[in-house]
DNA sequence: ATTATCTATAGATCTATAGATAATGC
DNA sequence: ATTATCTATAGATCTATAGATAATGC
């Protein structure tokens, strides 16, 4: 009687023929781009539905309401989030910390076009903030494990605190990218600096060999 | 016929008694509060007149619209931010990187009893994001003069570049003091130091005598 | 026959106003 | 007599659904 994968509401279901699965693309693509612009909150159904050159009754065929976008959205950035910190692993081992921030704070700027809402989405302040808290875990998995690959005498609790503040400086540095604020132009240069003077100075010691 | 100074719509008025005097000070409390918890979107004229043990009319009564909460929030907060940063001149000439340092990062956390909303209607995107840029640009003048008071020799420009990077490790250290985002316990400390480690190598080399 | 699209609208909020009622200070 | 408070509701959005219409692939 039920679908595969049967949803909370009634409506939603996943799409059957290539039009519906391009659909789908079009309409999280929308969502994506007016989300990453205007907030999560200002982003109306009707807004994204227009966006994607489809009407509100499409979108609601394939998502039940707009938590259900910012959810599929989340899993897909997670999705490419992990890959570049398995990937940013590999590389740790055999960089300089120096060449280790600089890889860091290049991170998300690097990875933005592919997860343009990711910022606006991460700071909803609903209790759907379950796949942010997942994601932000993740990242600073991922790059505390970096920061022991690269430094493996450094304790872990250190490592955790470490990550945490360089994360900050990764958001700080994709912010001033985007022009969310007004920065002064020296200012990503500074950043840049800052974050290898912080972590020469806290792995240089810890490096084995 | 008209009022003092006149606001654009018809309703407001100027409390002209004690009890409109006091009512309008919890108004602007209860608003504060509820926007520094729930954002500025999420918080209804309703959850503000409820919050302030007071009737939807009586809040309109003094304020036009949601905006003219946000804009008399933000100026209170400008004047405290601007008495912070004119103090902290005076105390800069004085100190060692190190010292100014650590007076920076603490500021908005020191500060924040005071000025709780906001952190929340600085990044709310709309247009009438002037009175956030003053609030910004004003930020990192304050910055940016402690630097120079501290280590003359700085160029104009640097302190500036210097300027933006140091407000985002202060907006960080607020983050985490609040407790916005799940931290890991050391991580302040490493926050702390990191910023230290910067000014130390940025300032230390232009000081004077 | 099933899947996808459309229009139209119900229902839920939320902002803002109107206007009647109560409390106050010159 | 003026200032402040209240109730009730108009008007504007926005989310979500119903149900009729069009397009498709086994």
């Amino acid at each position: 009687m039920c679908s595969t994968s049967s949803r909370t509401h009634r409506t939603a279901l996943q799409p059957q023929r290539a039009v519906g699965r391009q659909r789908v693309a079009d309409l999280l693509a929308a969502a994506s781009d007016l989300i990453a612009e205007h907030g999560y909150e200002a982003t109306t159904m009707a807004a994204i539905a227009k966006r994607a050159g489809a009407r509100i009754g499409s979108l609601y065929r394939f998502f039940p309401n707009k938590e259900a976008i910012a959810d599929t959205l989340l899993h897909q950035h997670l999705d490419i989030l992990r890959a570049a910190y398995d990937a940013l692993g590999q590389r740790a081992a055999g960089a300089t910390p120096e060449e280790l921030a600089d890889l860091l704070i290049d991170l998300l700027t690097t990875l933005y076009p592919r997860v343009k809402s990711l910022p606006a989405l991460m700071d909803v302040r609903t209790d759907r903030t379950e796949l942010s808290r997942q994601s932000r875990t993740k990242a600073l998995a991922g790059i505390s494990a970096a920061l022991v690959a690269c430094a493996p005498k450094l304790d872990r609790q250190e490592a955790d605190d470490i990550a945490t503040v360089v994360l900050n400086n990764m958001k700080t540095m994709l912010g001033m990218v985007r022009k969310t604020v007004p920065t002064s132009p020296g200012a990503p240069a500074e950043l840049r600096l800052m974050n290898r003077l912080y972590l020469a100075a806290r792995l240089t010691p810890l490096r084995s060999g």
